[in-house]
DNA sequence: GTAAGTATTGCAACTTATTTGCAGCATATT
DNA sequence: AATATGCTGCAAATAAGTTGCAATACTTAC
């Protein structure tokens, strides 16, 4: 995703946008595994890491980014698909013990379990914690 | 339960019986809701959080509690079942946004995602977010 | 076009939740 | 009893997230 189509998604989206908010917003778009704060203060170099957790509560707000905790200690953040934001539509993520990342399952949705009587649901959060593909074997 | 049957199922399960272990087992065994640390080291008030702390992670190595997140920033962790930690096993929780409890909900099964080629999962945590029995229609 | 008002940002300081180092006490072993 | 191993508390170090505030930048109303 380049700086132009960045911009025009936030505008799509009501949120203005500021250099900041493009250059998040794109390194978002293009970072192969959700990514945590601290993984973007440090991917971007020039933002202040404040600036960085705004813009992030911010674009969850608005549902623009997803966020969820995997099974470190952080929060991890990926972009929303366009718009779909609904429970059924959740996908499940994986952390890998060995490498520690987390990877987006996009194709697996959260099975749904069924609440005892009283419970509410807003949001789901599936996370299967294993070895993923590439550290199968290693040691 | 009591101190005694505390100290047994601490030996039963090869873990030296120490006072400080039996205190935690004990009042691991009787919340109500998974706990957090912090929990624990108010609820008992002499023990110090380091200790609980090394306590809880060798509880979990040894299967003894089972240690997960909610979606608050604290780890949550509740006496496993005997014997039982299995995947297939593994029950939902729920996390309330308002009063900020989390609920072990001991018969809704974790629903299994199938993951993609490679991936070997060890173990999975399924937590629903919303509002509990309790605070429906709160303000 | 410019002043007043609002929003955004960076810096630094703070909070919360662990996590670790270490020295002292306890327990188990020889 | 002397040694070794393990357990504990205290204090200090991390790590991640959050907040206050002053300086900028951006908008909007004259």
């Amino acid at each position: 995703m380049d700086y132009n189509e960045a911009k025009s998604t936030l505008s799509a989206r009501k949120v203005k946008p500021t250099a900041n908010r493009i250059i998040i917003y794109k390194v978002l778009s293009e970072a192969t595994h959700p990514v945590s704060l601290t993984d973007l203060e440090i991917a971007i170099g020039t933002i202040d890491k404040a600036s960085i957790f705004r813009t992030l509560t911010m674009f969850a707000d608005h549902d623009l980014v997803h966020a969820f905790m995997d099974g470190s200690k952080s929060m991890k953040y990926e972009l929303c698909v366009a718009g779909v934001h609904t429970i059924g539509d959740m996908h499940a993520h994986f952390y890998c013990e060995k490498c520690l990342k987390t990877y987006c399952l996009e194709d697996v949705r959260v099975p749904q379990a069924n609440l005892p009587e009283g419970f509410t649901a807003h949001d789901v959060n599936y996370v299967v914690k294993g070895i993923c593909p590439d550290c199968q074997g290693k040691l």
